[in-house]
DNA sequence: GGAGCATTCGCCCTCTGCTGGATGGGC
DNA sequence: AGCCCATCCAGCAGAGGGCGAATGCTCC
């Protein structure tokens, strides 16, 4: 019902970032793989054991999480759990309808109860009803807004012990038994590091039924599920756009709904761009050593940066060094001067196949196809990448892929279809993204150095001017500075 | 049989970053 | 009069954080 059309809450106002994130003394790969025993083995060693054969227990822990699961979201394993409570000689007892196993009597006859929805404990306010009057009391508590669990630090209060503890592990104490046995990573709740732990090994258990996507959680899946519905839940409260992300939103409303638009600052010239990852290409693009030397239109000169090699165009922009002969037009390049020398001496070599008539310009030749010889007139144009068939709209789009396909796929000899999201086999050591900001060849200017400087820089402005960008003005205080 | 924990499930949120269609200015 | 291309922009997937509630289990 409340759709998500206004502002997020302003709930990023606490946002600690990395900080405390000192990456302590831990050696990294090498030294991590058994680096979780530390205190926590000592006070909860059962747990320590858990967390140490998470990635082992995945698989088979995911397919129970699919026979618990209401709706599993994939269908295909239907691996047996045959193995699980073989551990002792008393027999197991089974659900009769379901594929509940225990080797307890009653845990089954308090299973079963859930199956017959006995619930005998009845609400008196909304008449609804619960298995268990400690489940009543907690019912009744969200209704009188009673939390007797008060958290110590700040205001938040809870209905049970164990909510107060784990909100407390998240904002309060950061403390994170969950431990990954291969990274640094460290959850506070256990799924939260299973979900990890999908990002090392590449699983995807939650397939779309509808194309080739399978993603690696359910909420994934279900903003995928978007894309085909085409739902589009968020919408600007000022301009009514809507939008199939909350953050897409988020972005248009700074960017076009607000003044003093924070921008980022390329390091390497004056061009001040709106979004980071824009701010990549343009570097990409621009700023990055390219072997093959470019030469000048204009002059000999060569530059192996595409930004020299345009700033260093400008200078002939007043030069008129070609003239012609035969009249009074004057042009700075040579190729240019070749056509004009056209008009003079009636040359036209472009020939219309159909017709046979001759045109001086291919432009006219082709305004000439298009108006006599129009057979069929849209021709929607499709450009295929000639490396991953990959279909474009428009030529110079697809160019601009084309550039970096070669890069992304080098030896794979062109046969990258689109986009498969079936699951890589081998899976990625860790596919951070921004492994893609390296540049292929030796670049004048080395990625890394620019990652932590990428700060958008407010101007129009008094002060907050573009010289106080001394590295410490990060996207979240602009924004609120925005906000005010 | 509860009470009182722990564990699991489910939902929703944010931040991040790449991609390719669209646009507009320069040539 | 077009082409090129740098930038704008929305689409969309990656990872992770936080909480409410159901379920499981152990002990009394
Ligand atoms: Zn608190
Ligand atoms: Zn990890
Ligand atoms: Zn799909
Ligand atoms: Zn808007
Ligand atoms: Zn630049």
């Amino acid at each position: 019902e409340d759709s998500p059309c206004a502002e997020s809450p302003p709930e990023s106002a606490g946002l600690v970032k990395l900080d405390d994130s000192l990456e302590e003394d831990l050696l990294p790969a090498e030294g991590g793989v058994q680096q979780a025993q530390d205190e926590f083995f000592l006070l909860e060693a059962k747990r320590g054991q858990e967390v140490v054969l998470a990635i082992s227990n995945l698989n088979a822990q995911e397919t129970e999480d699919h026979f618990a699961s209401s709706q599993p979201p994939v269908e295909t394993a239907s691996s047996p759990k045959t193995q699980q409570k073989t551990k002792g000689r008393e027999q197991a007892f089974h659900c009769d309808l379901c594929m509940f196993t225990t080797a307890r009597a009653a845990s089954l006859n308090r299973h079963v109860k859930t199956h017959t929805n006995e619930r005998p404990h009845e609400c008196h306010l909304c008449l609804k009803a619960f298995r268990t009057v400690t489940l009543l009391r907690n019912h009744i508590n969200t209704h009188t807004g009673t939390r007797p669990h008060k958290c110590g630090d700040c205001d938040m209060a809870f209905v049970t012990s164990g909510e107060l503890i784990r909100h407390r592990r998240y904002r309060h104490t950061h403390e994170k038994p969950f431990k990954c046995s291969t990274c640094k990573y460290a959850s506070v709740e256990a799924s939260k590091l299973k979900r990890h732990i999908r990002s090392h090994t590449g699983e995807r258990p939650y397939q779309c039924h509808l194309c080739s996507y399978a993603s690696k959680d359910t909420h994934k899946l279900k903003r995928h599920m978007r894309t085909h519905s085409g739902e589009k839940p968020y919408e600007c409260h000022v301009c009514h756009a809507r939008f199939t992300q909350s953050g897409t939103m988020k972005i248009h409303i700074v960017q076009k709904h607000s003044e003093n638009v924070p921008k980022y600052q390329c390091p390497h010239c004056a061009t001040l761009i709106a979004r980071k990852s824009d701010l990549r290409v343009h570097i990409h693009n621009l700023h990055t050593y390219k072997a093959a030397g470019m030469e000048c239109r204009y002059c000999p000169a060569v530059f192996h940066d595409r930004y020299g090699l345009l700033q260093h165009q400008k200078t002939h922009r007043s030069e008129k060094k070609f003239k012609c002969e035969h009249c009074s037009y004057t042009c700075k390049e040579g190729r240019r001067m070749a056509l004009h020398t056209r008009t003079h001496t009636g040359e036209k070599p472009f020939a219309c196949l159909s017709c046979s008539q001759r045109f001086e310009k291919k432009e006219l030749l082709s305004a000439h196809v298009r108006k006599c010889h129009a057979a069929s007139p849209p021709a929607p144009a499709v450009h295929e990448c000639p490396k991953c068939r990959k279909a474009f709209s428009r030529w110079a789009n697809m160019r601009r892929h084309a550039g970096k396909c070669a890069a992304a796929a080098p030896g794979a000899g062109g046969r990258t279809q689109a986009r498969m999201w079936a699951v890589p086999k081998e899976p990625p050591p860790h596919p951070q993204e921004a492994a893609a900001w390296e540049a292929e060849e030796a670049s004048m200017v080395r990625g890394d150095q620019y990652l932590g400087e990428m700060t958008p820089v407010n101007f129009g402005e008094t002060t907050a001017g573009r010289k106080d960008l001394d590295g410490d003005l990060t996207c979240e205080m602009v924004l609120s500075m925005l906000n005010e």
